[in-house]
DNA sequence: ACTCAATTGACAACCAGTTGGCAAGTGAGT
DNA sequence: ACTCACTTGCCAACTGGTTGTCAATTGAGT
């Protein structure tokens, strides 16, 4: 039945709540020993996912939240000497961001602390099941853009 | 490999992030032309689940937030007369928070919007990949919480 | 060259959540 | 009855995101 799905979106949607908060609590608490955030590691991560600097709307865009708020981000790891600016020779305001010979240090500490964390929260889930997972997120997603925009 | 899993993880996290942003984001649209947030729909959402009227810390327990994040949110929706607090006999200080006659028609009105919008957004997944999915998510988050709390 | 819409960074205000501290209420152990 | 740890509501400060406004930059159309 119809009414059968909607309740299990429902399930899932709360399930997704309440995943985002405990991640977002996991993460921090991972990187907490280097100084850092969950905010702060996802704009590393993405930037360091891009294999070059990029410019704090392309940070935004990457992380699927808008420009101030990677902005934000930004603005406080230059300050912070985690990050630093190049002169973008396509736009004299914007310039382009990458991590500083420190926060690249930083960020590959971060990225083992991450990796050998994740590994053990996956063993005993089949890896059939996360990619199954990941592929039905995915086409939520999807359709909700679509939805959203359309 | 392990390696793969961590990288399978990564995906299906950075995907939770994007789909919370997004379901959010959505849900604040579903409701706005009810003057409503997704937050208190979440509240409202809490005590209707549990079918009796609540005390704040119960409602935060059930949203899976801290006690002073739903406070705010109960509060906020008591000034607006979209629930109402029915004196607690077993605790002087914290009353049962219940929706009131308005809250409940708003509820209701919200319930049969969602259901509509969450059917028309499953349509097209197959109800089998749904439940694994959301099975497979809960691991995840049992897995998670007796990690983090371990 | 000129114009005008779009992009960009800075700033302010706001929302929803967090932590931490305080005072009042609760309840179990003694 | 007393004590002491715990719960609870409120308050303030903070974080990480949002929207909106502004001025500077950019670039495409003319």
């Amino acid at each position: 039945m119809s009414c059968h799905e909607s309740e299990i979106l429902t399930k899932i949607v709360l399930t997704i709540f309440r995943l985002n908060g405990c991640l977002i609590q996991a993460g921090d608490e991972l990187v907490k020993s280097l100084k850092l955030t969950s905010a702060k590691w996802q704009v590393m991560g993405a930037v360091t996912l891009a294999g070059k600097a990029l410019t704090a709307p392309q940070i935004a865009v990457a992380m699927g939240i808008t420009r101030q708020g990677a902005q934000k981000q930004v603005n406080a790891m230059v300050k912070e000497g985690l990050m630093i600016l190049q002169p973008n020779s396509g736009h004299k305001r914007s310039p382009l961001i990458a991590l500083s010979e420190l926060g690249a240090r930083v960020y590959e500490k971060v990225d083992r602390i991450w990796v050998d964390w994740a590994n053990q929260l996956a063993t005993g889930i089949p890896d059939h099941d996360l990619l199954e997972t990941l592929h039905t997120l995915e086409k939520i997603r999807e359709r909700l853009v679509n939805n959203t925009r359309g």
